[in-house]
DNA sequence: AGATCATGTTGACCGCGTCAACATACACGC
DNA sequence: GCGTGTATGTTGACGCGGTCAACATGATCT
């Protein structure tokens, strides 16, 4: 943002990438990221950005490290906000959630798309997705105690939690769902389901 | 398959390209898809598919919808064989869908990712998806006349439901499920927790 | 000031999607 | 049978995008 492109060398260019890429995943979509579309909108020529990521992935999965540390921190202060149990943490988490994808839904997609980023396992990208896990199976845990949800394994339970939240974003990111629809009752429902749903035992232990 | 290209014409090849492309993509991911690989694969030039497709995106929506219909066929025949009622045709239902995701991880992807698909809301593809959220709703309906699920909207009813499979089938396929989970009970977990809080009636309305 | 290393630039290559121009073969009326 | 039109397939070329190698520049340390 600040006056750059002044001196030959920049400054802080692996910064101005991440964020660059990010406003222009946002704007235009993964597929309008081009090095040097981005190398352009910086000032900078299109084989600048090597000298700082070995390549079009490692900077896109640097993008998408970011973008999962923004959601952790937003889950995060949604759940000092919420008012002391009563499941309302996990609520608040789970509509926080889903809200995050459908304001920044191509940078929530490359964050879980395994197409757009580099197959091997980039440990950043791994850390980052398991705190996010991490922080849902802790609340998780703290309503188990207060015995507002079933006891079990809180892992298992909180990948469930996560695929429900997670497949709505998605769906509605993707745009699968009628549009009259009333998107805040919509996500309402979901966590409702899902939070009866955990509070109950169904048979199979 | 069968012996082509010993003459000129290929006698059908719209539907040797779709068939391999949906191959191609199995074996190698969608990114492996490429009209020239596709086109030599089949004996044929890099620009004979052309004359079938408007464009790869066309292409890719094609076997997009043949993967639509697979998995269409695939449910109805679980919810046939399930025994009568008591929610079991939804139960097999989410989990004949979670596993139809993991054996074909790529084409599922395909099926769902605005990415990889062309912007514009292909009509084929918005009926082939419709088609199978009017199974779901179908069967939600029918389990809701025999007191098995809680009334209400069985449209949202039905969101909710393939929100929680859809996410837990992309959570899986994307590699972010710890690979020590056992995935079949995670499934069953997931149907059950699901199953359980449509039952239940929360205080949201 | 001079050497060294980090950072940025330019030129080139290759693969990809796509189009235009050309080639071939099947189909149908005579 | 035989031309003729149309569907289908081929080849050449273009532009774009990722990437690398060779070169240029500027900061840094002594």
């Amino acid at each position: 943002m600040a006056e750059r492109a002044r001196t030959y060398h920049h400054g802080d260019l692996r910064a101005a990438l991440v964020e660059e890429a990010a406003a222009m995943i946002s704007e235009g979509g993964a597929a309008s990221v081009t090095m040097r579309a981005i190398g352009g909108r910086l000032g900078v020529s299109r084989a600048a950005p090597y000298r700082h990521f070995p390549g079009k992935a490692a900077l896109l999965v640097a993008v998408a490290v970011e973008g999962f540390r923004r959601l952790d921190r937003r889950l995060g202060a949604s759940v000092g906000e919420a008012r002391r149990s009563n499941v309302e943490r996990l609520r608040r988490m789970g509509e926080e959630y889903v809200r995050f994808a459908i304001e920044h839904p191509a940078h929530y997609r490359l964050m879980w798309g395994k197409e757009a980023i580099a197959r091997q396992e980039e440990p950043e990208l791994r850390e980052a997705a398991g705190a996010l896990l991490e922080q849902l199976v802790r609340v998780i845990e703290l309503h188990q105690k207060a015995g507002e949800i079933a006891p079990g394994d809180p892992r298992s339970q909180a990948y469930v939690a996560w695929s429900a939240v997670h497949g709505l974003a998605s769906l509605l990111i993707e745009g699968q769902i009628d549009p009259n629809v009333d998107v805040e009752a919509l996500i309402r429902e979901t966590t409702q389901t899902l939070l009866d749903g955990m509070r109950a035992r169904g048979p199979a232990g």
